[in-house]
DNA sequence: GAAGCTTTTTGACATATGTCAAAAATTAAA
DNA sequence: TTTAATTTTTGACATATGTCAAAAAGCTTC
């Protein structure tokens, strides 16, 4: 709780009587690996904080899994499309490894940016990260070789091919498991 | 102006007050076709709200012009990049018709955000609707067909074949221009 | 430590898409 | 209109990456 509530402080200030109203917020959710946070189909009503451990998002396409994002400590995860439109969830959310995570509901956050101005502040702020985060990669993904993507996760985010089965971080990288595996074998 | 005011309150509901401290924060900018609105290297210290027209942000790579977005009426657009980070612009942004937009900056944003919350909320609900729009595109670019991707535009969003030259659209697709004129003479 | 899973690597081959260059077609200018 | 410039299409060919199947390597667990 106090990692989250120090995270937070990361985006914008906060007063005292903010952190404190945040405080009674959140629910503490341990889960053991492969169980699934979220199935798909179900609408997702929690914004989760992960403070430790692994997970990632993934979908079927053509009776194979994409899996489209990690999550790691320190991360804000949902399912952002059902999160904030109501629908259904297209995407499953699958732990990598035991987690302990902090959950908040859509009301109770719906009412904290609703009566304190400074959390409506630090969303915005989080979504401005998120967003400029996601455009990148959008960009790296559209336009680089499996090489090139290959070699920015080894320099960028190492941590994640030491947590993470291949399988997994092919398809996050856009590409078959056999072409990562040839590129590994070359470099 | 009344158009921009309009389309603001379809994010979230706005008081009489606030929209009248909205109303001298924009200025008009009127732009001709093939003018640059922003240029690669420049921070880029505004945001800008379409009203007509259309112009698109590409970025230079390995000599070639890649087009990575359109912006059309009714869109907010700016290099987030820069804009939220301060930093020196990667990208360029173009006319694509002569258009009219009205310009904030930042520091005129930022102390709209700090003195009403309804602002920061707006805001909030904005950046919420644009990274779930990123977060679709990002998944169908990376894991469907050339074709699959020229459907879906022609399907979602007709209006971009019709104002924007091939050229742009089939790097905005993340494909070759060939392979696109190839696709579009085989339906 | 042997048996049984799971994950990763290799091999052979298919194919979608890219590249380069030239020809058509379209649009703008004179 | 005629000419010039730009945009789009076609053709021939190269290549990166995907697919399917099997072998190898790495982990569990009994």
């Amino acid at each position: 709780m106090q990692q989250l509530l120090t995270h937070l402080q990361n985006y914008s200030v906060l007063s005292s009587g903010t952190l404190e109203s945040l405080t009674g917020c959140f629910e503490k959710v341990v889960l053991s690996k492969n169980e699934l946070l979220l199935n798909e189909g179900r609408v997702c009503r929690h914004l989760y904080f992960l403070e430790k451990g692994a997970l990632r998002g993934f979908y079927n396409l053509d009776g194979k899994e994409i899996t489209h994002w990690f999550g790691f400590e320190k991360d804000f995860v949902t399912s952002f499309h059902s999160f904030i439109t109501g629908e259904p969830a297209v995407e499953n959310i699958q732990l990598l490894e035991g987690s302990i995570l902090w959950a908040i509901s859509k009301e109770t956050l719906t009412g904290l940016l609703n009566s304190h101005h400074e959390v409506e502040r630090l969303v915005r702020i989080a979504y401005e990260k998120y967003y400029i985060r996601l455009e990148e990669r959008f960009v790296n993904a559209q336009f680089k070789t499996a090489k090139e993507l290959y070699e920015n996760l080894l320099h960028q985010t190492p941590y994640i091919l030491e947590r993470v089965p291949l399988g997994f971080i092919a398809s996050y990288l856009g590409i078959s498991q056999e072409t990562l595996s040839r590129i590994r074998s070359k470099l």
